[in-house]
DNA sequence: CACATTTGACCAAG
DNA sequence: CTTGGTCAAATGTG
């Protein structure tokens, strides 16, 4: 799944008792930006169409991710949302569920290994002083942010 | 050309 | 020694 940040794939290695190797990759800015970031994949035993993603360290703030960007006005304020558009599109649920009522659902819910990850992309908008303040969202604004990143 | 990925070598830890 | 993690030269891709 794509988390929205650039990775860099930098070794493979076979490792004792597993079936497949484990890939690593690291943050694509490192030597720009000293990023530490990295992660770890497995493919899962059971079911080798998914895999196991172990993150280690955090991304620097000036990191580029792949970013929808959404602006609408509300209430005669300005809300502008950035998320990974291949995350939002990974958690969008399916046909016929129903649409959440919040921002705060909608991550916690359906992006549940992105969790964080989400949290902090929409939280630290410019637009939204807290995380408290996208509870005011409501389901028709999020119907707003779909159309506009979907039309 | 400028990147990214592949893959065996290399290395630190146990 | 073995094991898991990283490096880097060769190779791939546009």
């Amino acid at each position: 799944m794509d988390e929205g940040y650039a990775w860099r794939k930098y070794g493979e290695k076979s490792i004792q008792d597993r079936k497949n190797p484990r890939f690593y990759f690291r943050c694509a800015y490192r030597d720009e930006l000293g990023c530490g970031a990295r992660k770890q994949v497995d493919r899962m035993e059971d079911d080798p169409s998914l895999f196991h993603t172990t993150y280690f360290g955090e991304h620097t703030p000036a990191c580029p991710r792949d970013a929808a960007v959404a602006d609408l006005d509300r209430d005669g304020r300005r809300f502008v949302v950035q998320a990974s558009i291949d995350s939002f599109r990974a958690c969008l649920p399916a046909e016929g569920e129903e649409m959440p009522a919040s921002m705060v659902e909608f991550t916690a819910g359906y992006c549940w290994p992105l969790k964080d990850q989400m949290a902090n992309l929409v939280s630290s908008d410019v637009s939204f002083a807290t995380p408290g303040e996208l509870e005011s969202l409501d389901a028709i604004s999020m119907e707003e942010l779909m159309d506009l990143l979907w039309p």
